[in-house]
DNA sequence: TACGTGCCGATACAGTGTATCGATCAATGC
DNA sequence: GCATTGATCGATACACTGTATCGGCACGTA
């Protein structure tokens, strides 16, 4: 077979110059997509055209990448407002729309300490705009906010995942989900958790994380201009 | 060679009679001493002297054991007290406690939605302590509280094992750390949180542990009583 | 041109979760 | 009592993981 007959061999990915924002910006993409199972180092490399190994010039191991992911998320959430009641629920608002937007976070936020640039600018922007604060009330109050962002937002994603996983659809999630329950509370175990299922109102998700982080703020200005 | 002269094999583990409750109490045995990582089916298997396989009469996957590690842990927390404030701090402190014990716990608490018999009847008694509550309000109180006490324990935990993996001692985690930030605070860029960092109170674990959970309590407070 | 040197990435290794399916054993039918 | 069937169990295998190793290559220097 003659060479003018043959196709050319598929354009190779180029081997673009590497850095540590390409990688991350790559497994961003695949945990987007895919959910952080879909983070593994052959998979960012292949995405990337290059040997897994390469990668291990620009981090030292896997839990570095997802440091840096983590960071590069940080990037994105940024307290705007006035007053410390307005930066604090801007803060958790934007928190919890980044994970909306990357569910990996949920995965990976609170699970190592963030030293990274980006988040401790984010911690910086946060504690810039609490200036009228008392000095050793600040710590305090950023902390227990972002503790509750982050213990509501795993809870969210992690019922969005449920549901998700039970058939694409919601009748499925109710077909396997409600029966449980229903058989589950008929044994007569749970009288008080029944009840309060079945008879209390159903808040959902946006305002059971408001809620929440309603009782958090009003109890921190409670304190705060005691 | 003839018999006599020959060992006999050494002893193998007695294929004892397996059962879930077996399986999982194996399980966390290996989580407590070495972390999540060291929870693999072929290490729980060896552990109990059958192959690997074997496990997947009792489980369908790994995340199902997870889940079920989850569950026997709830079985240690155990809200106590009276009035609904006493039982959410007990709830909280409890659940914190657990996962002190179990530090793998911090990795999985609000993962995945809990539904085990354990976490069931762990909800029924804070539910059924709480009868004075409208009703209306109390899975957004019960919600909020553990929201809280997932994401403050996972930072807690973080920080920990933080200091553990920096050399045994705290003289390198200081090392290590301490300069790191000192060099970035020195940056200028981050002028506040330097501040905050140097100059304001620092609590320890308990103190802001229980400095968030006050907050969201005087604003449940605050509520609940309008 | 010859040599040393540093780095890059192919290969290899030990481990993972789990699908598959042949061997084994108990129950059943004659 | 024996043959056959059926179910069950677990050894083997597979695809994949993170990462250590080290041969070979390119490059800078003598």
């Amino acid at each position: 077979m003659l060479v003018w007959e043959r196709p050319e061999p598929p354009d190779r990915p180029v081997p673009a110059p590497l850095n540590r924002e390409r990688i991350v910006r790559t497994a961003i993409r695949l945990a987007d997509a895919d959910g952080l199972e879909a983070v593994s180092l052959r998979k960012v490399a292949t995405a990337l055209g290059v040997g897994p190994m390469r990668l291990y010039s620009y981090i030292a191991s896997k839990e570095e990448l997802l440091d840096l992911m983590v960071d590069a998320a940080y990037a994105e959430i940024r307290p705007v407002g006035d007053g410390w009641r307005e930066v604090l629920r801007s803060l958790a608002e934007s928190t919890r729309q980044a994970a909306h937007e990357h569910e990996w976070l949920a995965d990976l936020l609170g699970g190592r300490p963030q030293l990274g640039p980006h988040a401790l600018a984010n911690g910086e922007a946060v504690v810039a705009r609490l200036d009228g604060v008392d000095l050793d009330d600040v710590m305090p109050m950023v902390a227990a906010v972002n503790a509750y962002v982050i213990g509501a937002v795993r809870r969210e994603i992690a019922a969005r995942r449920a549901e998700r996983a039970s058939g694409m659809d919601e009748r499925r999630w109710q077909a396997a989900l409600g029966p449980y329950l229903e058989r589950t509370f008929a044994t007569g175990r749970f009288p008080a958790l029944a009840t309060v299922v079945r008879d209390a109102a159903h808040l959902d998700a946006d305002h059971t994380f408001r809620m929440g982080l309603d009782f958090l703020l009003d109890g921190i200005e409670a304190r705060v201009s005691r």
